[in-house]
RNA sequence: CGGGGUAUAGCGCAGCCUGGUAGCGCAUCUGCUUUGGGAGCAGAGGGUCGUAGGUUCGAAUCCUGCUACCCCGACCA
């Protein structure tokens, strides 16, 4: 591509709406443009980059078996009302009305879509398995859209759904799946972690994440320093190794006026947090409330605590007056001592001895507090985040805390949508069954913006090579003046052309230097630059986006250059 | 949905307090010079000041409603 032929729009100035430097670099780029919140066009450029990453995507998927389908986007709700989700989804599910005053939705997913095909189409276990995928234009009305395209509210995604006569099968192709999903994010050079993670309200026995790693992650991932163990901050499982030590203090009652949080206690008595119990009064499911007990260093895990049974779904903090008839104060001074409602604590929160908690009753709590001697034994579950040093739950080691961008999502769907849609096939005896399905998601263009996010410095965008919008620059200095320049610019356009690379010529009459701003900030990998003097020497300059330093190489060596890289 | 903020040329901003014919930088266009790290000079074009109403002789500026967008939080199969 010749750069006087193609559409490049670079800005100086950072537009003042974006924060992070995926949004910021792709604005500057040129790569996308807003038309509203949430909403975004793709410019020639920035398809280039998308069109590279979806090519990975169907060669992957069509390596693993899948088959590649197109569903509408607009979807009529009657399939919604069958699998329960019109009334379930809330606003987040934008909804249309056509002239016939029928009602339709944007699909945020495909599940209802696919399974419909599916019912229709599946007659015998002969048939299967099956893997159908799509790469579409989805819309989910997010509450706050931000970030750019990584978290926009019309996005394109690839989503796959399997279907499988048993688990045993399923598991079968959620493995093929996981290996699909890592040969592609190899494939772009991205530095990724797949991590155990809550499966949501939809349920379902396996669930896998892929996270990109990035300081700007809106997710907590967490990994141990030692074997394989990682998981999602909602599900990774806090342990406690220690055991409980011997009581050595009475338990005592002190006046602490004004003091409501844990870091007012700490404050108060001159001691850490991690000394002192707080409590937490939620709405149970047979109870009207019940407490969570966590050490006061620790933080509730919400996810976790609405999967007990012993509390009411979806989670609902007590609100004054029931935490008023429960533990006859007011929320700060709450401690389970006394309470006559069941108590769950954290595994860390039940080691602790002579404790500090609040005391049930307004401006007091009570140091030296025992389990067992002073406060019935709780019900141990885990009910916490973890933190950075725990305990690995699966063996040696301690965990780790990093940030991580979602941009790949799979998992075990079950007979969730079969059951509520009647989606059957004949087994080998004859009998109707149940249909299995998975579910296998990718973020098209969250990959674009965390590809960015993780490969990006002062001067603009490094694409990894595989997703970049072009791979090679060819920079021609002074080329308006200079024949041979430009004969040997023209030469080495049309050798790369011709050898397959993806070239973009820059022929604009541009000053070098700006040129080369230009070419850094939309981050082409491979730079060549052809001038007077190095032509003199049967020489060209080469530098790599990555490297700091550019290197003056032979002619002929261009393309064993390329090769290397 | 709660809290905060912004809206003036394609982008970044000033002007508003204290009302009086709309300005700066970048970008764009023309010409000349320049050409290895966002060139210089000369000239030019481009704005219903988000929108509707009000106050006033006169409103970008003061008042009210509305809308859009951004930030923090809640939310996010």
């Amino acid at each position: 591509m010749r750069a006087s032929q193609f559409h490049l729009s670079t800005t100086r100035e950072t537009p003042s709406d974006a924060e992070i430097a995926s949004h910021q670099l792709m604005l500057r780029g040129g790569y996308i443009r807003r038309l509203g919140s949430g909403l975004y066009s793709w410019m020639p450029i920035g398809i280039r980059v998308l069109r590279k990453i979806e090519a990975i995507v169907r060669e992957e998927m069509n390596k693993a078996g899948a088959l590649e389908v197109l569903m509408p986007s607009v979807q009529p709700s009657d399939l919604w009302e069958e699998s329960g989700r019109w009334g379930k989804f809330g606003p987040e599910l934008l909804r249309l009305t056509d002239r016939h005053n029928r009602e339709f939705c944007l699909g945020p997913t495909h599940e209802e879509v696919i399974t419909d095909i599916a019912r229709r189409d599946i007659k015998s276990y002969k048939q299967l398995p099956l893997n159908f995928y799509q790469i579409q234009t989805k819309f989910r009305d997010e509450t706050r859209p931000r970030f750019g395209v990584m978290r926009s509210r019309e996005f394109i995604m690839k989503d796959a759904y399997s279907f499988n006569i048993d688990e045993a099968s399923l598991q079968h192709s959620f493995d093929a799946m996981h290996k699909a999903y890592c040969a592609i994010f190899d494939r772009m050079g991205l530095n990724y972690r797949a991590v155990e993670a809550d499966s949501g309200s939809i349920g379902g026995a396996q669930s896998r994440e892929f996270h990109v790693l990035a300081d700007s992650g809106e997710d907590a991932v967490v990994y141990a320093t030692h074997g394989d163990y990682a998981a999602n901050i909602e599900k990774a499982a806090a342990v406690c190794n220690t055991t409980r030590a011997q009581a050595t203090k009475e338990m005592q009652r002190v006046d602490t006026p004004g003091v409501h949080t844990i870091d007012d206690l700490a404050k108060h008595l001159q001691v850490d947090a991690s000394l002192c119990l707080k409590t937490l009064l939620v709405v149970g499911s047979e109870e009207p409330v019940v407490a969570l007990v966590l050490r006061g260093d620790h933080q509730l895990n919400e996810i976790k605590v609405e999967h007990l049974p012993e509390v009411a779904e979806p989670l609902t903090m007590a609100d004054a007056e029931q935490i008023k008839a429960a533990a006859n104060c007011d929320a700060g001074s709450i401690g389970p001592v006394g309470l006559n409602i069941p108590v769950i604590a954290d595994a860390d929160a039940a080691c602790m001895s002579d404790f500090i908690c609040g005391a049930n009753s307004n401006d007091q709590h009570l140091t030296g507090v025992n389990w067992e001697r002073d406060v019935p034994q709780p019900i141990v579950r885990d009910i916490r985040n973890v933190v950075e040093g725990d305990a690995n739950p699966t063996g040696e080691g301690t965990l780790k805390i990093v940030r991580g961008i979602e941009v790949g999502h799979i998992f075990q769907l079950g007979d969730k949508y079969s059951q509520a849609m009647n989606a059957t096939v004949l087994d080998e005896n004859g009998k109707p069954t149940m249909l299995m399905m998975g579910c296998y998601g990718i973020g098209v263009t969250r990959v674009a913006a965390a590809a960015i996010e993780q490969n990006n410095d002062d001067k603009g965008i490094i694409w990894p090579m595989s997703i970049a919008p072009f791979e090679v620059v060819i920079c021609p200095v002074n080329m308006v003046k200079s024949d041979a320049v430009k004969a040997a610019a023209e030469t080495l356009y049309q050798e790369l052309s011709d050898a397959g690379v993806d070239v973009l010529f820059d022929d604009r009459p541009l000053r070098p230097g700006a040129m080369f701003t230009d070419m850094e900030l939309i981050g082409i990998p491979h730079r060549f630059v052809i001038s007077d003097k190095l032509l003199a020497n049967n020489e060209v300059e080469y530098r790599a986006r990555a490297d700091s330093e550019s290197s003056v190489i032979a002619y002929d060596q261009i393309m064993s250059k390329l090769v290397s890289h």
